[in-house]
DNA sequence: CCAAAACTGTCACCAGCTGACAAGAGACGT
DNA sequence: ACGTCTCTTGTCAGCTGGTGACAGTTTTGG
């Protein structure tokens, strides 16, 4: 089963190749300053090579997320089944997060912090990571239909659910981390979870 | 007041004009099959030009929706001062989007069509036009932070509320339109919200 | 009416990205 | 081991988006 040929290794090599020396390059001189051709020098291959890799620049920035969004799937599977579902959600989140920080699970904490800064420093790259969020979010649609016993193709509620907890995750660390430059992303996913859990229609007080 | 200088009106001029060929050519081929060379022929200016006016092909698509905001973040203000944020926000929407569907309040109601296509059809506009909505959403954050009593910059709920509003209306929009082409969109806002007010941690059912 | 400021066009250029074609390397049967 | 077929890659040519620099023109304001 490992054993798939040598093509197929060969392949393998060079896509991590690539996402290595993007991510160290993204990480010395940023995302925009870096490009294509210097990514595909540092593993020798053609720029048209890397085209074949990665439909974009973003993706490759991207493809860490794109794992994250798999793990988190797949952990949300696994959640208890009696658990409400943002509550399986907000444990899925925290889950995955203290993952990537720990450097567990397949994870590597260095450039996952790299991807962090450059999504936060970048709005292109920021959009183009709510647009994979978006694509992928109905894989997680259709596990929150399954808890929920409804069909996610007709029933919007699940997409509901689900967007509404990563969008809730992304703002309220967005809004957060200005505040508190130095605190740790799964503590602040945590706190996000709890605010949305607890209900957001708070009252208007009468100015005094 | 409305005598601005010869320059001033020009300029506006040229403006809408862009806007006006860059709708016309974009609903007629599509976002992507128009170059800004076409969009800056139609109007006689350099492409050159185009790039003074804005920023990239995605800002003149979304001007509308930036006037939207405009109008959104004002009708919001207004709100009685009693409405909980969340009630208050989802009036404001429901006003909003009503105004765009009759055409009335300065909105072209063709126009607004064709970028609601556009965004629906074209991902990377999709992701334009979220960025768009994070860059804005500081402002409802802020209006809603006055309504709690609260600093927004300092209490991540207002910019919660906000997003997860917007949030909300996207998905839900999106994920009813697959089943309801037809649907209008006012009243889709309109359920979105409904839902959102109720409070989004559905049980689970334990399978049969 | 003239000078400063603003606006525009032209030109040159870079980066992202794609299609076509040919050459090289791995897979596979004999 | 050999040839062949397929997959992968490099080269090249080309388009679009986007930006800086410079020069010419128009508006403004005194």
């Amino acid at each position: 089963m490992t054993e798939a040929g040598l093509r197929e290794r060969k392949k393998l090599r060079t896509r991590g190749a690539l996402i290595d020396a993007a991510f160290t390059l993204f990480g010395r001189k940023g995302f925009d300053a870096t490009t294509i051709d210097e990514i595909a020098d540092a593993v020798d291959v053609s720029s048209r090579t890397f085209f074949r890799y990665f439909t974009s620049k973003e993706e490759v920035a991207l493809s860490l997320l794109d794992e994250q969004i798999d793990v988190l799937v797949d952990v949300f599977a696994h959640r208890p089944a009696d658990e409400p579902v943002l509550t399986a959600l907000h444990h899925s989140f925290v889950e995955v997060v203290r993952r990537c920080e720990s450097g567990s699970g397949g994870f590597d904490a260095d450039r996952y912090e790299t991807m962090q800064r450059l999504v936060a420093t970048n709005p292109a790259l920021a959009a183009h990571g709510i647009e994979l969020g978006a694509v992928r979010i109905t894989e997680l649609a259709r596990l929150i239909g399954l808890r929920m016993g409804v069909d996610h193709t007709v029933d919007p509620r699940p997409h509901l659910v689900a967007s509404v907890g990563v969008c809730a995750v992304q703002t309220a660390v967005n809004a957060w981390r200005e505040a508190d430059p130095g605190a740790r992303y799964s503590d602040l996913v945590d706190m996000a979870f709890q605010l949305l859990t607890e209900g957001v229609n708070y009252p208007s007080v009468p100015r005094t």
